[in-house]
DNA sequence: TTGTAAGCGTTATCAG
DNA sequence: CTGATAACGCTTACAA
């Protein structure tokens, strides 16, 4: 491999013209820059990665931390994750996939050994220790998820509280009186996962101000959870004309159960999904929706991350408006009239 | 940040001593090796990556290149990413994710600027030019995914035509004998990726062996896609009792519209999958299917690519040998009678 | 068993 | 506008 010192041997320049023109941080002769590009070229000259961060301090690397279970939200994470790699990139950086087993220690780690010059942590808790780990590491880092206290923290979401709102109010619109909730698995609200509280708070607040009742059902991914709940919420409250369903895993049984149980959709029963359109627009009727914009979420944590490192900003909030796109999964509440525009 | 030499001075040893407690790659005194390790402790020392890449010339560092488009078997990408990060950190390595929209300039790039020390490929067609690109950057790689001609290779894969021949194998032992193998997306087999051809060849060459009548029909990942297949194969083939499938999306939608055409699983239409066991256990019946083990795959690559570094070998495909497990899904054909065991 | 010292390939400061 | 040169923090012969 050439070095910097062959490149500028061969150019017959400094070697500190050499980096300068790669970096250009100092003005250099247009007729010493051809001259240096053309030995570049000729000599297959790259930079070597290590040297460089050894004497700039930069790795010009990101971290990029995922939660491990392969099972939860998981094309989700694969589009945030395409979204932090393909960002990063414009930005001259690469990124480091880290697993959330090794947790702290992943963040120590990669701050204190300068492997990465700043992190991006997913999956984020109400409280999450990570954050401690984040400041005291000293490393700028940004949350795709929003923490109980964002105080002095970047972080990117969906509004996922508006997200909720907006599915309440859809179908309230429609004159949905009686809705579930079908949500995560209840282990992520233990968990206390900020999206799902936030979630469930948005509808709650939504139902109540507009005087729906509503019920808010936890659910596994498997079929036979779904079909739990969905019997149970039949039997239970058998007026229900609507579900919001956030669980993505569970859309397509709980569509195919609907239709064994003779209710179809969106005549009897109304849906509202939050997940991407991708997956909406997949199944029979398409869902009416609110879009996850996953590889939009790592994009923009990369962009606040930039800002963060180079502008010195932080403690920012940035949280993405929501859209609902009506698709044929929602409907008029049986046995009510078409609201007159005039009333809305 | 404590560098070596600081350590050094605050344990009294020459640098190099300090080093090779690190590396062990030479005798240190049980005395001064304590001594060394608590000033190690005390000053919270962490070795400089970049440093040490530069030293050393090596990064422990290993790419993980996947695919782009978020669509496409993602799940097992992201099982597969994971098992790839938890084994490299096993061996002290971490993991750099590059997407394939950098394609073989990727390659390069990490190579040349030795970023990392090598390549895991993903997503590998039968002719990938990514694997020029491999040769001619001299960089250790590791396939997951067998190509046309892996002489000099490194390759993991299931076992993929032996997958095949397997689903075949369980469905005429039930007396099926007009089956349908409904496969990926057309653009998968157009695009020659590997797993896709050689189940095909697999399942044709079963199929022909046994005199099985069967036909392949390419799928999308829709609804309606499969929506169409199946209403096509039910209509040109409509003694066809037993379906294979692969493409994973379209699993939900294909029994519910089963279900609606008021053929039961298993007792009118067996199915066998190929596809992660967990989604074969989502299902209602259950899936018989051939297991997809993502995670080992991960897991296997990375061993390769560490014999490979470490003890120079190369050239060899590690192909799994996959598992048939009988859930629900499959079922003796209508109008048939058991084997007596005596004829198996 | 341990120390010495020469790199590794860049960047960035200080002169000119 | 350009050249020398001292770091950057670590590894690894080579000596002792």
């Amino acid at each position: 491999m050439a070095t910097l010192a062959d490149v500028a041997r061969h150019a017959g320049v400094a070697a500190s013209t050499v980096s300068y023109v790669l970096s250009g941080k100092r003005s250099v002769s247009e007729a010493t820059r051809r001259r240096v590009q053309r030995s570049i070229e000729l000599l297959n000259y790259h930079p070597h990665a290590g040297a460089r961060a050894l004497a700039s301090s930069r790795a010009n690397v990101l971290a990029l931390i995922v939660p491990l279970r392969g099972d939860l939200y998981v094309p989700v994470m694969m589009q945030i994750a395409i979204g932090v790699v393909t960002t990063a990139r414009q930005f001259g950086y690469d990124v480091l996939l880290l697993t959330n087993d090794e947790g702290s220690d992943g963040i120590r780690r990669v701050a204190s050994s300068s492997r990465a010059d700043a992190i991006i942590l997913t999956d984020i808790g109400m409280e999450d220790g990570r954050i401690d780990a984040v400041r005291k590491a000293g490393i700028d880092a940004v949350l795709i998820g929003v923490p109980a206290d964002p105080a002095g923290l970047d972080c990117v979401d969906l509004d996922f509280a508006e997200a909720g709102r907006l599915c309440v109010e859809h179908l309230t619109r429609l004159g949905h009186r009686t809705v579930a909730f079908i949500g995560e698995a209840e282990g992520i609200y233990r968990r206390h996962v900020g999206f799902a509280e936030r979630t469930l708070r948005g509808i709650r607040a939504a139902a109540a101000a507009r005087g729906v009742d509503l019920v808010h059902r936890p659910c596994e991914g498997s079929y036979e959870a779904a079909a739990g709940v969905l019997a149970r919420i039949l039997e239970e409250r058998p007026h229900t004309t609507a579900l919001i369903v956030q669980n993505e895993a569970i859309i397509p049984p709980l569509m195919s159960l609907l239709r064994m149980a003779g209710r179809t959709v969106p005549e009897h029963v109304s849906i509202v999904a939050l997940c991407p359109d991708q997956l909406a627009e997949q199944t029979s009727p398409r869902l009416t929706s609110v879009n996850m914009p996953a590889q939009e979420l790592g994009t923009r944590a990369v962009d606040l991350l930039m800002r963060r490192m180079n502008d010195g900003d932080s403690g920012e909030v940035v949280l993405i408006p929501p859209g609902l796109t009506v698709r044929g999964s929602t409907a008029q509440a049986p046995g009510t009239e078409e609201q007159p525009v005039s009333a809305l």
